[in-house]
DNA sequence: AAGTCACGCAACCGCAAGTGC
DNA sequence: CGCACTTGCGGTTGCGTGACT
């Protein structure tokens, strides 16, 4: 908003989404997964940088987003995570099912902070803050980030779940190469379709998905793969997990239009 | 009713870490 | 082994909107 372009490319969109976007960029992520964020706006016909498509669908249209107040319950347990995992919104996602870390970052920020205020400025007068980015000052003040990342390192904190330590950690890869990642007991984006829970993930917004699925498919440069592609496509490309490179590769090659974007990636 | 203020949320930026070459 | 590229995370910004004067 205010400031320099983050991305290196002029003439890219910036700002408030707007909805044609949204399924623009919703239809592309279930035909064809987000492999490439680089590459993406691209394939799918969008002025915005990856980074921008990566933050908006992790953001806002993920189908597993809860969106709404938070109840009593999720304060708390951002609350009790906070006190544990400091600053590492990620983290905290990960344990709150259908929140997202900047929802769970801007809540804190908004309310639970002030709220604790009083009892934490005695708290920190008493002793050092427990995880040691409570505070919130520089840069990673607590734990590196490292450590909760693609290959998880055992976790640097171990309260994190170890297979992944972000809602926002996901990739078309994950599905392929170790599947439903349920195991943590909360749905997780990957998962949607292909997880018992997907179903009901999938009505948070079910209107807007309705309405995207319902696009006529000339909406979109490259030919329809039959029915919901996405999961059609996450589905086989799992049952061929060793070579789902090879699969996307066959998808772009039958769609048509990789003749103009492939060379690209 | 109009103007001002404060708050909430969406989006952006920079940096760190992982991965591939 | 080192470098370049991509992804993901946390901090920050600023617009939109509701509350208040």
């Amino acid at each position: 908003m205010g400031r320099a372009p983050c991305c290196e490319k002029m003439g890219l969109k910036k700002g408030p989404w707007t909805p044609e976007e949204d399924k623009v960029l919703v239809a592309h992520i279930q035909r064809f997964g987000h492999g490439n964020w680089r590459a993406l706006p691209k394939q799918a016909g969008l002025l915005r940088c990856g980074k921008s498509c990566r933050l908006r669908w992790i953001n806002y249209l993920r189908p597993d987003i809860k969106r709404g107040n938070f109840s009593k319950e999720e304060e708390d347990a951002i609350i009790r995570l906070h006190d544990q995992l400091g600053n590492r919104w990620s983290a905290i996602a990960a344990r709150l099912p259908g929140r997202t870390d900047n929802e769970i970052k801007n809540v804190w920020h908004t309310h639970l902070k002030k709220r604790l205020e009083p009892a934490k400025e005695e708290e920190v007068a008493a002793h050092e803050a427990p995880a040691g980015g409570a505070g919130g000052k520089k840069r990673r003040p607590a734990v590196k980030r490292g450590g909760a990342r693609r290959a998880p390192p055992a976790a640097a904190a171990a309260p994190v779940s170890p297979e992944r330590s972000a809602s926002s950690s996901v990739t078309e890869s994950s599905v392929t190469e170790q599947g439903n990642t349920g195991s943590s007991g909360f749905p997780k984006e990957e998962s949607f379709t292909s997880c018992p829970d997907a179903e009901e993930q999938f009505r948070f917004d079910e209107s807007f998905w309705s309405e995207t699925l319902s696009m006529p498919l000339e909406s979109f440069d490259v030919p329809m793969e039959p029915c919901d592609a996405f999961g059609a496509a996450a589905t086989s490309a799992s049952a061929a997990a060793p070579d789902d490179m090879d699969y996307w590769l066959r998808v772009f090659m039958e769609s048509g239009d990789v003749q103009q974007e492939l060379p690209q990636i």
